[in-house]
DNA sequence: CTAGGGTTAG
């Protein structure tokens, strides 16, 4: 191979071959086409520059776009080297090399070569493949000021009527997170398609302005004539007739990915429901989702632990011919049977893709294992990982760890987070701390915790001081709570969890007085508790209680007397009520009698009436398990020989003959 | 050769 530095000597020999004719340059190009590693492309080059080929504007412009482009390690280096080489780079060339840049860590590069090209080419044509790039670079690197700059330059080239442009102009914008200035050249440019209108859609998404969204999203018309009227003034200016004909194609009322956006936007936000609701409406208008779509749906399925939607839509894949591997599908399917309680289908799925499963399929089987509790069978799955030379990343050892923690297993959790620096070269995040400190906390290894969580580099969140707090909770420690609690309530004030744990730590210290201050802090501050919900599946329907819903009174007549008697029962039992956890409450006084009567409870009441002796009885429980609860759960599965599945806000518990799964540990 | 929607995370 000729080393990169004798190439100048070789392009002044060579300059008389500069105009070679494209049929010559074709075979060498199509090899580029076929190129896998850079090794390859070194020989690749080397042929090319003893051939001459490399002064071929439209063959250099193929490697140089190979390297940039194609994402190989060391290419777009390698392509910044070959690029200051050439004698005339033509737009093409520079649009590679920009775009290389835009999407590389030192994305202000790409800003740099815009404006150098601006001022090296005589003619702006060919410029706008570039800018969308440029945009995107600026948005990335939150590049306020050239953002603008290049806007400006957008508006004065007319190249506001390229709808590439017109769109990243927007997606810029939404990046920077200026969502009311993307909305004003959203409401100005004289192209918007469907594009624009689903970018803007995903803009106020990010935004949590959902219902923005969804007002944008009704809004979306058949056809914009406003836009097109206008495009048509703008390009038949500038003669570009065949432009406007191509854009009239592209102008459809909302489309499959508007559908989507809108879908997970919901589930971004937490409102899983309302994105079902807007599932079934798109299918039955007759609107195909694909596999984008089901993803959402998927994860929107799994939130709300519905299995039977999750099995229609395992069905509707067979049906439609979308394939586990394509995408995500095969790793939101994994997950959804895995937070809905079905740990052996998840599994099923996993063992049937073994064949092509991306690294989001191993992901997903080990979150799953470790919300069941399975920590040695997360493991294992992680070994068979390394057997396979599957590459673990971030997520993987997120899912690790959180496998550790619920499982118990201290030391296995130290190793792996040593394991991941050292053999995987990943630097841990705040999320890794976060579960070393959860570990370590909940195994009762209280100052270790708080060690790690001095010790990581960054400041620690909300969710590390909380795993403080709950550690503190079970393991009973008043001062390091009261500590942890500052600063989780500092950090975030509104969350009323925080107040609630610490609460429980007074409580279970039989500080009464603390835990009417926690209460009294509370109503001044305006916290609500989130009011605990349990739902539970029976005949296909969804049953939700929620604590203080209006019932019907038959119905809840009914419930409640069943849990009159099962209280009544296990009392004989020997069971009795943990008084401390109904002090947690801090609802209004007239609610009391309500409050007496959590959600899981009345749950539990309604699966004995209604579920068949036999079936198990599934709960989806929206906040943490109360212990009282918990006790209250194991005991009924033994006195009724009923097998109860909950799924709290952490993990699942599994109740059979008086014990649960979680071994009391959670 | 340029623009829009997607999973796994204490």
């Amino acid at each position: 191979m000729v080393p990169i530095s004798e190439l100048p000597t070789l392009y002044s020999s060579m300059a008389a071959v500069s105009v070679l004719p494209h049929f010559t340059a074709n075979p060498t190009v199509s090899l580029l086409e076929k190129c896998k590693s850079m090794s390859e492309l070194h020989q690749i080059h080397a042929h090319m520059i003893k051939t001459g080929l490399v002064h071929h504007t439209f063959a250099v412009s193929r490697l140089v776009a190979f390297c940039s482009l194609s994402g190989v390690c060391g290419g777009l280096d390698y392509a910044a080297s070959v690029f200051p080489r050439i004698q005339q780079p033509n737009c093409f060339i520079f649009f590679a090399m920009i775009k290389g840049f835009a999407d590389s860590a030192s994305s202000l590069n790409s800003i740099l070569l815009y404006s150098q090209m601006l001022s090296y080419l005589d003619e702006f044509d060919g410029v706008q493949f570039s800018i969308p790039s440029v945009l995107k670079a600026c948005g990335r690197s939150r590049a306020f000021g050239e953002a603008q700059q290049v806007h400006g330059h957008v508006l004065k080239t007319n190249f506001q009527y390229d709808p590439f442009v017109s769109n990243s102009v927007v997606r810029m914008y939404l990046d920077l997170g200026e969502v009311g200035m993307a909305r004003r050249v959203f409401d100005t440019m004289p192209c918007r398609d469907v594009v624009s209108w689903n970018s803007m859609i995903k803009g106020y998404v990010e935004a949590g302005e959902i219902d923005l969204a969804r007002a944008l999203f009704d809004e979306m018309p058949e056809k914009d004539l406003f836009s097109w009227n206008t495009m048509i003034d703008g390009y038949g200016k500038c003669g570009k007739c065949e432009h406007a004909q191509e854009l009239f194609q592209m102008m459809k009322h909302k489309d499959v990915v508007s559908w989507t956006a809108m879908i997970s936007g919901y589930v971004l936000n937490h409102r899983p429901k309302e994105g079902l609701v807007l599932f079934r409406e798109m299918l039955s208008l007759g609107i195909q989702p694909d596999a984008a779509t089901i993803v959402s749906v998927l994860s929107a399925i799994a939130d709300l632990g519905f299995v039977e939607e999750g099995k229609w839509v395992h069905a509707y894949l067979s049906t439609n011919k979308i394939r586990l591997d394509s995408g995500f599908i095969g790793s939101a399917l994994i997950d959804m049977y895995a937070k809905c309680g079905y740990i052996e289908d998840a599994y099923r799925i996993f063992k049937s893709i073994s064949h092509r499963r991306s690294i989001g399929d191993w992901n997903s089987m080990i979150s799953g294992l470790a919300i069941h509790g399975l920590g040695e069978e997360a493991l294992e799955i992680f070994n068979d990982m390394e057997r396979y030379d599957i590459k673990p990343n971030e997520i993987t050892f997120l899912g690790v760890l959180s496998a550790c923690s619920h499982g118990g297993l201290v030391q296995e959790g130290q190793y792996f987070f040593s394991l991941m620096q050292e053999s995987y070269k990943i630097v841990p995040g705040i999320q890794h701390y976060g579960c070393m400190v959860d570990l370590l906390g909940r195994a009762g290894h209280l100052q270790e915790a708080i060690n790690v969580l001095q010790e990581m580099p960054m400041e620690a969140d909300v969710l590390a001081w909380k795993a403080i707090l709950s550690a503190c909770v079970k393991h009973g420690h008043v001062a390091i709570g009261e500590h942890a609690a500052l600063h989780a309530i500092e950090l975030a004030p509104e969350d009323s969890s925080c107040y609630v744990l610490l609460s429980n730590v007074y409580a279970k210290a039989g500080k009464w007085d603390n835990v009417a201050k926690v209460r009294s802090m509370m109503r001044q501050r305006g916290v609500r508790k989130i009011p605990g919900c349990s739902s539970v599946l029976s005949n296909g329907v969804v049953h939700q209680f929620l604590v203080g819903m209006e019932m019907d009174m038959m119905y809840r007549g009914r419930v409640l007397l069943k849990l009159e008697e099962v209280i009544c029962r296990l009392k004989l039992e020997g069971y009795e009520p943990d008084l401390t956890q109904i002090l947690l409450d801090v609802e209004e006084e007239d609610k009391e009698n309500l409050l007496r009567v959590h959600s899981e409870k009345i749950a539990v009441a309604f699966g004995l009436i209604n579920m068949k002796q036999g079936a198990p009885i599934h709960i989806v429980k929206n906040l943490r398990f109360c212990s009282d609860c918990h006790s209250f759960i194991k005991l009924v599965s033994m006195v009724y020989n009923r097998k109860i599945i909950v799924r709290d806000q952490n993990r699942f518990h599994y109740f059979q003959n008086g014990s649960c799964s979680c071994k009391d540990y959670w």
